[in-house]
DNA sequence: CGAGCGCTTGAGCGTCCTCAAGGTTCGTGG
DNA sequence: CCACGAACCTTGAGGACGCTCAAGCGCTCG
């Protein structure tokens, strides 16, 4: 299900505000854009890299999976964000699967359309490299989380992510809809869904926060700070 | 302690190889070359990038550390690779440390030079960006291995990869020098060293390895690579 | 209204960490 | 050349954190 998407705006923000115009509006021409329901894949592990990746709509989760069937939730890529970064250049594959988590739509820029707008201009590329540095350091991050932090600090700082991207006041606190499920947050931070919400239910049961359906209410983000944060 | 470093033979493989020979006559005469003694510094996490290095002789380890003086070795960087890719590029900051494990050998090209490299020859930024995603990939690849696997398996894991760097046939096995420490083969693998001793010791009872001093003995490397890969 | 999926909680246990102590190697200076 | 201290290596005992397996409940959607 391929459209033409000419009047997408998303573009016109985040990463590629430093973009020259003709860039952007050579990527509005020649990209595709599809739809995505729920846990459908935009792309598997180890699958080739035939172009790049936007996301405009809805959210996607980046996932690597082990033997054992276990995963790992690697990144959650928001609207205006790159989805495989640049892997499509070496021509190689992808070391990760993405995966929409709601309703989704994408626009793909095949590599050679992509390989024309790194002649036109050269910028275009240290832009990317940049990018791909930002994506390592998180991963840094994740992975030095995972090895010095217990469960209840890796929750807490999850909590707090989404927190910080997409919460209302209300009179009772913060508020936001939790992006992912139980068990999805449990690859999240890098657990099991019977370990979330044993630490989940301890959160609650100490009045830090307030979980109904799919809304999180946050009562004590100082107290979830403290415990992201202290040993 | 810099000097003028002409001769150096060791760019001239590895990662250079696809570089045009006026780029890297222009890396050998604005770059300088200093010597770090075992565990040196190179640069600090959260330092600026004030240009980019590459290692010529000796081993570097990349470290990411943690408040509760936990940390782990992100990567090892070998002769003819790049030291903190290429943060230098954003003016950003190291997102790790770099300290020498041997005595080392490090070229330093400082950012403005290396800005005149990027414009004389648009296509190093694009051997930086796949060099960029090499480095996310394996990282990507340590992370799921610490969630999915235990530690014998890391552990099993890293003694490969240096029987498969750098070790030398004799009529008992694979033989090479150990690069690590016992505490820095902790930190590599995401543990202790009491618990990475606990698992050699087990190897060794197997008749897996022998370990004296740092000369490491691979006796049965298929062994080895069963306790890695499976269950 | 029923089936399936997601959520929640419990019991038991295994892996790995912590703390502690003793032995060995290495470097340095007398 | 030897002696000493420091860093490193090694092993033990004990315990905590988080995983596994299992079961019941609730929501949601066909």
């Amino acid at each position: 299900m391929y459209l033409k998407c000419t009047s997408c705006r998303i573009l016109h923000h985040c990463l590629w505000d430093s973009l020259s115009r003709t860039l952007l509006e050579g990527l509005l021409e020649h990209s595709l854009v599809s739809t995505y329901e729920p846990k459908e894949f935009i792309f598997h592990e180890r699958d080739e890299a035939y172009g790049l990746y936007v996301l405009c709509q809805g959210l996607v989760k980046l996932i690597k999976s082990a033997q054992n069937n276990k995963q790992m939730i690697v990144a959650l890529v928001h609207p205006g964000q790159l989805l495989g970064v640049t892997f499509a250049l070496n021509g190689g594959l992808f070391p990760m699967s993405a995966q929409a988590v709601d309703l989704s739509t994408v626009l793909f820029l095949h590599r050679k359309h992509f390989d024309d707008l790194l002649q036109r201009d050269p910028s275009l590329s240290l832009l990317l490299l940049s990018y791909s540095n930002e994506q390592l350091g998180q991963t840094l991050n994740t992975l030095i989380d995972l090895v010095a932090l217990n469960v209840e600090q890796r929750l807490a700082g999850a909590l707090l992510q989404f927190a910080e991207s997409a919460a209302n006041h209300t009179n009772s606190g913060l508020v936001c809809r939790l992006p992912l499920r139980r068990a999805e947050l449990a690859d999240y931070i890098g657990t099991t869904p019977e370990t979330t919400m044993r630490v989940l239910g301890k959160l609650k049961r100490e009045n830090v926060i307030k979980i109904e359906r799919r809304m999180i209410t946050f009562l004590d983000i100082q107290r979830l700070r403290e415990l992201a944060h202290s040993a």
